[in-house]
DNA sequence: TCCCTCCGTGACAGTCGCTACCATTTGAGG
DNA sequence: CCTCAAATGGTAGCGACTGTCACGGAGGGA
């Protein structure tokens, strides 16, 4: 959970758990690639991982958590909040996705897009998204106010962050459309019009 | 549900049909306030309506649609389509809103205030609002392609109709916190902000 | 090194949302 | 009326998820 920071020398416990985790994720998918999600039953992962139901829910608290789990939002906060005073909301903003892109490597940046397609291409695993994307919102706002000294519920804050969740939504489903083009170039893209005002 | 516009002279099998689904959903929204969304069964639901459960689903396809399911998004779009040709996407955006509202009665408004408010304050029927407002953020967007000639996939089209969209989201966190507060008017409020460019 | 404690695991039973299928009833129209 | 299509009800079953409880192995202290 907390380890992305840096590596506290884990016991042999935790080893075991973060590898658990990730050869159910493993498993779970390569069945959701290769037969499709829905098709795909929680038996046959924990089948294929070797595993027991009740482990299964443990790691992951519903099936849609197998593509669903990331850290992606703690990572745009933190970036978020050392950008430099000067920029924008809004600038401040793309420069974070960018930053937390930039520091991916090419399979965290190959993993992130596969599971962005299948989760906004399945109704169930697009509402879950959707829903995970809002929390970040709020979370968010909260990070705007401080920066700006303004209140989190301010209705200009809630405001601002909203458009800008709202154009990573479009955005993703841009590349559901076009699954060849590029979630980065994209979003920096999408960001900067609404930088500019949302002109047509 | 949409007997509000005019009265088409139904036949006995649609009205019907048109109060089993009222019956169904006054019975579901009433338990709902009472014990809560989950802790209520779509059994104590089809109890206390009286029909069966093949009914009941044949009705609302899912227990959250009990909730969901209205039509907003089609008022909308077709308030939108009317708009004069002057205004600015946004602006024609903003005026549809307040024109379907202006046009509800007190009842609706009440009713929908009520359902919203339950909507955003359980994660289940959150993530499925949430996927129906993104669903309406794609139809807006073929809209406002027509209305400005351009491509429904146009980048600049997505990304504003996923502008206004956000922005409607957050409006909706925050009539959850102040569930005092008017939804046309902060809806109005924070269009209006997004007019201005998201000063802040 | 041994022992004790506690965490992670597995097995099982059960709930609930939802689907598929079939028999029965009921409104619509000739 | 009589017939057809649509709506309804009943039943069986699947799959996601929960709660409980006994077992085994890791971790830390004596």
């Amino acid at each position: 959970m907390s380890e992305a920071t840096d590596r506290p020398a884990l016991g042999l416990r935790e080893r075991k758990k973060a590898r658990m985790r990730q050869v159910i994720q493993e498993h779970g998918l390569r069945l959701f690639r290769e037969q499709g999600y829905e098709a795909t039953t929680v038996q046959q992962i924990i089948d294929a991982a070797d595993v027991s139901e009740s482990t299964f829910f443990r790691y992951f608290p519903t099936k849609a958590d197998v593509v669903l789990l990331d850290d992606f939002d703690p990572l745009a906060v933190s970036a978020f909040l050392s950008q430099p005073a000067e920029l924008t909301p809004v600038q401040a903003l793309r420069a974070s996705f960018n930053t937390v892109f930039a520091q991916m490597s090419d399979t965290e940046m190959a993993d992130l897009k596969e599971r962005t397609q299948l989760g906004m291409a399945v109704p169930e695993l697009r509402a879950a998204m959707l829903d995970q994307l809002t929390s970040a919102m709020r979370v968010l706002a909260d990070a705007v106010a401080l920066r700006t000294g303004r209140n989190p519920t301010d209705m200009a804050v809630r405001t601002l962050t909203g458009a800008v969740v709202g154009v990573a939504i479009a955005v993703e489903f841009l590349l559901l459309e076009d699954p060849t083009a590029d979630l980065v170039t994209l979003l920096d893209e999408a960001m900067g019009q609404l930088e500019a005002g949302l002109q047509l």
